[in-house]
DNA sequence: ATGCTTATCTACATCAATGTCAATAAGGTG
DNA sequence: CACCTTATTGACATTGATGTAGATAAGCAT
């Protein structure tokens, strides 16, 4: 054939898995196959399976990327340099974009499998802890780990679930964006 | 074929989205595929088709069952007659069990595609809402929207990422335990 | 019994996705 | 330029899942 690009390996995997996180966003699961995303991103099929050895490959390799850009996001959105306040709003904007609600329940139906970098994903998260406790500065480790815990569910849940719920219960699109300093301030009392 | 057994149209129906949905809660969403089902069911698949048109009616039929036993569950679980404070506990607990979550987590990734049985659904969850309302006895509809949409995303996102939260956090049974209970404390004061 | 409805099955046809393999060529290196 | 590595591709084989069609038989009604 005339004219093929040649990437580098890390150029063409960084292509595809973005491509697949579009599909997973647009198509749900079933847009995760080696086929759909190839045409998506202009290659063959064999292309992918040669860079990440299996469809199955492909598909870990995504949900590894997807796991540590939701707690890089994370990461960020609670920055020790954030007030109280902003704490419940930023987390659940972290959670509610850039598909990580798919994330976490494409991991809910599929069984939480461990990944490689589990390690990585843990420090991280105990990253966080020690953040949140500077923020809100709670005394007792069992309110820390409540408060954690209260936030991100609902987090999780609202990225989840947030835009049915939110119809269903008939909500203004003001009260809707009162709701995480609501939160903040009910945990706070 | 000696000896075969002819149940109704609707034991079958039964028969095969009770496989189906056990088979969901142990493969997630591969096991969902008429040939599976139909032999772990020890049925033909052809069988399955002929009542439910095709391999997606099949999941049709058994996200629109889910859908209605979770609602059901919910509705039985903010009985009037409860105390303000089993409120939380017991919304949590129809969430996690049952394979709730994992009903929630599928529809989350394959779209909230609008059922049939909608009107049924939104008729339901408005009877929540008013139970809620004397349970609670909230004055303020805001109040009583937000103290909803919080509890209800909590007990989501726990159903569905709870235990790997809680094992990152490395809360101790006995604080999981009570964590309903605090939460019900919080949204009273 | 007889007959009707239809749940159930076997066998076949089809299709889409996966994976293999050998050939090609793009880019870097000597 | 010659050479080497390997990203990329097209063609093929294989598998599994879906759906169709006709035959069979289980239960019910008459």
């Amino acid at each position: 054939m005339a004219g093929r690009r040649r990437r580098t390996a890390a150029e063409s995997k960084t292509l595809i898995l973005e491509t697949a996180a579009r599909r997973l966003r647009q198509h749900g699961l079933e847009g995760l196959n080696i086929t759909g995303v190839a045409d998506d991103a202009g290659l063959s099929h064999a292309t992918l399976i040669h860079h990440f050895g299996s469809s199955e490959g492909m598909r870990d390799a995504l949900s590894e990327k997807m796991t540590l850009d939701l707690i890089q996001d994370l990461v960020v959105a609670m920055d020790a340099k954030i007030s109280p306040a902003e704490l419940a709003g930023n987390v659940f904007e972290a959670l509610s974009e850039g598909g990580h609600g798919k994330l976490l329940a494409w991991r809910a139906v599929e069984g939480y499998r461990e990944h490689q970098d589990m390690g990585m994903v843990r420090d991280l998260f105990n990253q966080l802890l020690q953040t949140t406790q500077k923020v809100l500065d709670v005394e007792t480790r069992e309110d820390l780990q409540r408060i954690i815990l209260l936030v991100a569910t609902a987090a999780v849940g609202y990225g989840i679930a947030g835009d049915v719920l939110v119809d269903m219960l008939g909500m203004s699109k003001e009260a809707v964006d009162k709701f995480p300093g609501w939160v903040t301030a009910k945990i706070g009392s």
